[in-house]
DNA sequence: ATGGCCATAGTGTATGGA
C-alpha cells in the first residue's frame, strides 16, 4: 500500500491539483494539512468521485487536516485528547488495521514568541498522547504523517548557517522531534538512500523552488510494525512545478 | 538592496505562513 502526506495550503485553491495528483498517484491513504476550510465547505463529493472516503477537521482561514482513504476510516478522533485546542491540527483514523494520524504541527513564528512556546507545548502533549496510542496500536502499527514544521538535521536545510537557531531548525524543536522518534517512530525518508538537498517545502519568494532553497519539514513517521513493511519513501516535486502550486510537495511511502 | 510570495478576510491592508 502507498501512503502520503501533503500540505496543500488551502484545499479550496488546490482542489484541482489534488485531484490531478491522485489520478497520477492513486495512493491508498493521503493525509492533508492546511485545508483552511470549515467542515461545511469541505469538497466531499469531489473526493468521493475520485474514489476516496474522507474524514476532515477544519476551521476558518487557518489550519485544518483531513485523511483520504480508499478503505473505510473508523475510530475517527479530532485533536489530541490531552491538549484541548481550538486550532484544528490533528485527525486520527484506523484504516485496514493501521492507525493513521494527520498532523499539522504549529509553525512557531519565531524563537521566543508565544507561538513558539505553543509549538513546544503542543509537541510535548503530542508525545504524551502518542506514547499511549502506540501501545494501543502496537500490533497493527501507527503512522503519523504531516507537516512537522521542523527540519530534523542540517542536511534537511538549504542553508544551515543562515537557518541556525531559527524557528523550524532550533535545538528545542529538533529535540522535540527526536523525543517522538524515541517513542519508536522512524522517519520513513531516512530509511533509504536519498539525494542530497532533498526538501519538501520551498519559499514562494526569491525563486525559492527554482533555486532549490528549501527545507525538509514534511515527514512520515512509522512505528516498528510499519517500519518493517516500508520499502520506499520519496518526495514528489512534480506538483510544485504546476501553476499556482502549494509551497509544499507531497511525501509518499510504500508499505508491503 | 534585509525584501521580494501567497492565501484569507473582505474591499484597505493586516495577519500568518516557513
Amino acid at each position: 500500500m502507498k501512503i502520503a502526506t501533503w500540505n496543500v495550503n488551502s484545499l479550496k485553491v488546490r482542489l484541482a491539483h489534488l485531484l490531478q495528483w491522485l489520478e497520477a498517484n492513486p495512493v491508498d491513504v493521503l493525509c492533508l494539512q492546511e485545508t483552511k476550510l470549515t467542515d461545511d465547505k469541505f469538497p466531499v463529493s469531489e473526493i468521493n468521485s475520485a474514489g476516496y472516503q474522507v474524514a476532515f477537521s477544519g476551521q476558518k482561514t487557518y489550519n485544518g487536516v483531513a485523511i483520504l482513504s480508499k478503505l473505510p476510516l473508523t475510530d475517527i478522533v479530532r485533536n489530541n485528547p490531552l491538549f484541548p485546542d481550538e486550532q484544528q491540527r490533528i485527525l486520527a483514523a484506523t484504516i485496514g488495521g493501521v492507525r493513521f494520524i494527520s498532523a499539522y504541527v504549529p509553525n512557531g513564528q519565531a524563537v521566543g514568541t508565544d507561538k513558539y512556546a505553543y509549538k513546544l507545548a503542543w509537541l510535548s502533549a503530542l508525545r504524551e498522547w502518542l506514547a499511549a496510542e502506540m501501545r494501543v496500536h502496537a500490533e497493527g502499527g501507527l503512522a503519523i504523517l504531516g507537516d512537522y514544521n521542523i527540519a530534523p538535521e542540517d542536511r534537511d536545510v538549504h542553508d544551515p548557517v543562515a537557518w541556525a537557531g531559527q524557528v523550524l531548525c532550533s535545538d528545542l524543536e529538533r529535540a522535540a522531534l527526536t523525543a517522538l522518534a524515541d517513542l519508536g517512530l522512524s522517519d520513513a525518508f531516512r530509511l533509504f538512500e536519498q539525494a542530497d538537498k532533498s526538501f519538501s517545502w520551498w519559499d514562494y519568494r526569491q525563486l525559492g523552488y527554482q533555486k532549490n532553497k528549501g527545507l525538509r519539514i514534511d515527514h512520515i513517521l512509522l512505528s516498528d510494525a510499519l517500519k518493517k513493511r516500508c520499502t520506499a519513501c520519496a518526495i514528489d516535486r512534480i506538483p510544485r512545478k504546476w501553476e499556482q502550486p502549494s509551497d509544499h510537495a507531497p511525501v509518499i511511502a510504500t508499505l508491503d
